[in-house]
DNA sequence: CGGCAAATTGACACATCTCAAAGCCTGTGG
DNA sequence: CCACAGGCTTTGAGATGTGTCAATTTGCCG
């Protein structure tokens, strides 16, 4: 019903919340949905008239590759408390789909209210605006670590960064969180074969550094999966400011 | 000393300017400056007070790799009208610094004018807003290029993408363009080493698809090229709409 | 003309992909 | 409780893509 902790959670980090902007923020009407493996949240090339915010579990960026409907890629994860498709507020359509990865609860919020927000309230029209700007800074590390991080590597990126991004907004801690991908899912993500992803993670296994089964991952050894992963999370502009 | 042309062009090319719009965007008080190949004109981490447009030449997003400092990957291009840097107005600083490629001239403006601009221009905000989701989208394809294009399509996909955004401000046209970067920067850019870049480079030119010469690219078979990279110009958002 | 940086080429090593097959887990029906 | 089916994971082997190193050529500029 009210707002998610999880987004208040995730700004409250990086900026102080006055009392007006936390009053408008839990005014907001949203409409609760839920969605199932696999299941599209935001439909490609649709204008809708709301956007989405994650409540539980994680949903995925999926881009389909014109002439090979087989295929796609993965261009972003998004866990509790990310406001997902802000884009489609402020731009003609999305050029991708957001598609729900294990289960998922989301919170719609009408382009109505985002409108009035933009007109009424500045300050956290620069959050909302913050919180997409954070989504491109971790599109722009993840073609750092494409372009410079060979497989095993490269896996330890993302877990470092989805564990990191879980822990700041509380939703998993003690180096344990649950990731409900596919190895086939991770291979759109990485851009490596699904055989491939598989010799990475045995290898991140192999060097004891990591335990997955099934959805449950544990970072085992910290410091050297960030290490391998040369991670380094200022990216993620978790730095308390005013903006 | 005025405005540059080309961002109002590169805003007008998607929504309507209302007259307060334009004449605010024309009072903007700016400081003109010009750099040399591979300075440095927003440098990393450093909390600016003011964000650059390009006017003329182009520039790069630059990220240095912890632990090795002879290595980098360039996370982005700009070409004239693009506002480079409005992430550094409100994010805590840039984890990336942006440096010219070939001489460039930029056009600052203080972070107070963008303040104004937001506590009291909502629509110019939201168009400001969109500029940045536009660097998002092209990030995002980056993405896609890297995960599902080899050596020459993912080349061929670089120079459809900056012919496509040079022509759509009026800075290109016919099919020719100046890209100044050396081989080595193409590399840092597609995530390959400067002898695969050089061997792509031939045999888009074996193929006759284009000629290179210096700075000077003149795309022979835009049909060709474009396909090989299944370049789709939609996720550079150019509809004209409401926003 | 000489010098330097960039572009180009060739040979070989390493990374990753593809195809094929085997192993594992889980849900279902007998 | 067992047998089976199906999807996912794991493994192996050979083909293709890409990186590294070394050397040569080209083009620009003093």
């Amino acid at each position: 019903m009210a707002i998610t902790d999880y987004f208040i959670r995730y700004l409250q980090r990086r900026d102080t919340l006055s009392a007006e902007d936390l009053s408008r923020l839990r005014a907001l009407r949203t409409e609760n949905e839920t969605f199932a493996p696999g299941e599209v949240i935001v439909p490609v090339d649709r204008i809708a008239q709301r956007s989405c915010m994650m409540l539980r579990g994680l949903s995925a960026r999926s881009h389909q590759l014109v002439g090979r409907p087989e295929e796609r890629v993965i261009t972003a994860l998004h866990v509790p408390g990310d406001f997902v498709d802000l884009h489609g507020f402020v731009l003609a359509g999305l050029e991708h789909s957001v598609v729900a990865v294990g289960p998922v609860e989301v919170e719609f919020v009408s382009h109505d209210q985002l409108i009035d927000i933009t007109e009424n309230f500045p300050h956290l029209t620069r959050l909302l605006w913050m919180a997409t700007l954070i989504d491109a800074a971790v599109h722009r590390q993840w073609l750092v670590a494409a372009a410079s991080l060979r497989s095993s590597a490269h896996l330890a990126h993302l877990l470092c960064e989805i564990y990191t991004r879980l822990n700041a907004v509380g939703a998993a801690g003690d180096h344990r969180f649950s990731l409900p991908l596919l190895q086939r899912e991770l291979a759109d993500i990485l851009g490596y074969s699904p055989i491939h992803v598989n010799r990475a993670v045995r290898d991140l296994r192999d060097r004891g550094m990591i335990t997955w089964s099934g959805a449950d991952v544990k970072i085992l050894d910290w410091t050297g999966l960030s290490g391998l992963a040369r991670f380094d999370a200022t990216y993620l502009d978790m730095e308390q400011m005013s903006r």
